[in-house]
This record gives C-alpha cells, structure tokens and sequence, in this order.
DNA sequence: GAGATATTGGAGTATCAACTCCAAAATCGC
DNA sequence: GCGATTTTGGAGTTGATACTCCAATATCTC
C-alpha cells in the first residue's frame, strides 16, 4: 500500500542511494560509512535520504536485501545448467572472474556483511542467515541434480555438501581478500569439485 | 631499547588494554569499539591508554599481534601431533568444542579482523596476511608429514590442500557464526577430512 | 491545469569520540 | 631512602556524525 507513494524520480533516488550505500558498507564496512558518505556517493540531500529511511538501520536492512538478490541472480546464472562436473567449473571461473575484475577488493558482499553485522545487530544477522540459506539450497538443488542423472554417487550427502562447497566459496573469497590473490578462492572451490568427482567413481 | 621501559606494574596495565581492545574490536568490530568502551573494560583513564599507544592504530596493530599468536597457539596444541586422520577428526573437535563453548559467537579472531580490516587499514591487511600464512604453513607441514608417512597420496598436493583445508575452517567459521549452529564448521572440516582420506586410497 | 502529494535544499542541533595536557602519585635502580 | 623515571587521574578541546526541521519545488491524478 505504501509501495505506491513512489514517483518514478522518487524510486530512481532510492535506489541511488542503496546502491551507494551498498558499495560504502561493503568497501569499508557499515559502522566506518557514514550517512554524509552515502550522502555524498547518492548524490543527495540529508532530507532526501531521511525521507527514503527512517535511519541508518533500516539502509543497512535494504542492502542486504538487494545483496542478497544480486548475488543469488549471479549464482543463478552460473549454476542455472547445473547438471555436471564441467558446469561446476563454469561457475568456479565466473566467480574467479568477478573477483579478478576487482582485483580480489571488498570479497563476498554476503560474507562481508555477514562477519560485519552478526554481532552487533541481530535483526540482521538473520536476514542474511536467511540469505545464505537460500545460496545453500541453491547449491544442494544442483547437487541432488547430479545425484538423480546418477553423476554424484547415490551415498553422498548432497546437503553436506552444499554446506561444505558453500564454506569453500566463503572461505576462499576471505583469504583471497587478504591476500589480492585469486587463487586461494580456485583452489578451495576446485579441490571441493576435485572431492564431488572423486565421489562420482 | 624501549622494551625496558615498562614496569612490571606497567606491562600488566598494557596487556590488560590489549586484552580487553581483542575482546571488543572481535567481537563488536574495530570500528564500532571506542577509545572509551576499551577504558571502561580495561578500568584505566584516557592517560593511561594514550600512555602505552599512540592512538588507535597502534592498538589494533597489537590486537592482531596477539589474536595471531593465540591462534597459532591453538593451531599448534591441536595440529603438534598432527599424523594421521584420527588426528585430524581431534583438530576438528577442538575447533568445534571452542567455537562451542562461545556459542558461535565471533567466527574466528583472524577472519573476523581479516574482513574488517582487509580494506581500510592496508597496513593491517598484510599483517593478517601474514597470520594466515603461518597457519597455512602449520597446515600444509602436517599434510607433508602424512604423505611421507605414506598416509596421503604421493601425487597429492599438500600445498594447495593447506589452503583448501584452511578455507574450509574460515568459511565454516563464519557459516557458523551467522548461524549461531557449530554444524557448517563441522560439515566443511569434516568434508575437508574425507577429501584426504579419499586420497590416501 | 489545479490540487494533493511526493520530493528536495540546506541550515541547524545534540551527542559522541578521539585525543591532549599537566600535575600528582607510584615504582625502580642504587 | 633518594632521585629519576614511569604511571596515573581527570577535566578539557576539537571535530565528526546521526538526525531534525521547515519551507520551496517538482510530480502525479483527475
């Protein structure tokens, strides 16, 4: 009902300022981004930002929200065909891109959010524990895939592995991250896909 | 030359600031923590703490400092005997025993530092670079271990599996933290473990 | 095109956080 | 114990930050 009292040129500036709220929060994290950075980034008067959000709170709440979309349309994208060994690979090199492309800066938007926030709000904490729920079913959806067409052996458990791969891509992104070198986030994913195949055997 | 300037009474106060600086900046971000939240834990005045750093900085310097000789201390009581796979499940026990006991709260010191700092204190990225590349090594010196010992594969690789096997542990880590739930740590290390038993075949 | 509503500009405020300063007290070497 | 040095107390300063307010303007609906 709400949703409506958006103009055209309302919901353009909105959406200016969660996306450089976005960038600040993931960049340099949300507590050292302040609302004159977003102000300065969006292009935006106090009052404008005020009007979209009652507070910081709930900009931190959107996003997530528009994060979250992303990364799982990115992910959607890549596991979309997920049906082999060899599309695993696939969705290995475009995350390895992405990350080359920004020469492995700011790591998982998802994770650094995640590490960011868990302790110190709660509310969102889940919101991205939900998030990251969904990532994982995408993930374990393809695996079970896989595990029907009789490509993953019929002991192994796709839902641990999901949870595994998904630690991997975690995992790999930070020390990536902290090292501006893409090849720890290779290395994890492949040695898990080195793993699902020598389940397939 | 300096180092003998501090008090036996001088040395407790700065380890009590440092202490209670680890604790907070980990738990509640380094940013998010202030000079006077760190005084208060501490119970010492502006004076006293300016007295022993020059400003914040210096104070996250030693936090990593200590947080990284801490972890490496638990690495090494959890991976000294590390030479079999039954070694390993004892290392994953710990790992998810401690995480445990804090109920999944703040991830892993290293990683938590790692995704906050990563990238806005540049000096403090490559400090933590170097942690993880301590860890790695402790890793990696283990899995050679078992291969000369015959208990991994010869064409294995112990280099890129350190780092695959450490990706695990951070990405389980932070699973678990936004989950508030040891399984994801559990599931990625133990994922990790069948990988190497797979090998040994 | 007129009126209701959404959007915008920009000055202002109260609070908080990092850091300073100087003098008093405790500690150490001899 | 005495002098040099380290350690401590606590008030104060400067700048930044989240958020407010109100009037002016643009945009939609009919």
């Amino acid at each position: 009902m709400t949703t409506q009292r958006l103009t055209r040129k309302g919901q353009a500036t909105r959406d200016r300022i969660v996306a450089a709220a976005a960038r600040l929060m993931i960049e340099q994290g949300v507590a050292r981004t302040t609302i004159e950075d977003i102000q300065a980034a969006a292009g935006v008067s106090p009052s404008q930002l005020y009007h979209y959000f009652p507070g910081k709170d709930a900009l931190v709440s959107a996003v997530i929200e528009q994060q979250t979309a992303q990364v799982l349309e990115i992910q959607h994208s890549g596991l979309g065909s997920l049906d082999s060994i060899d599309s695993l690979a696939n969705w290995r090199d475009l995350m390895v891109g992405i990350l080359t492309d920004v020469q492995c800066a700011g790591g998982c938007p998802l994770g650094s959010l995640a590490s960011d926030l868990s302790e110190s709000d709660p509310v969102a904490r889940i919101q991205l524990a939900g998030a990251f729920a969904q990532w994982e079913g995408l993930i374990r959806e393809g695996l079970v895939q896989m595990q029907e067409r009789g490509e993953l052996a019929a002991d192994a458990d796709p839902a641990e592995l999901a949870v595994a791969m998904l630690a991997a891509v975690q995992g790999g992104l930070l020390l990536s991250q902290v090292r501006r070198d893409p090849a720890p986030l290779r290395i994890a994913v492949d040695t898990m896909i080195d793993h699902l195949h020598a389940l397939t055997r």
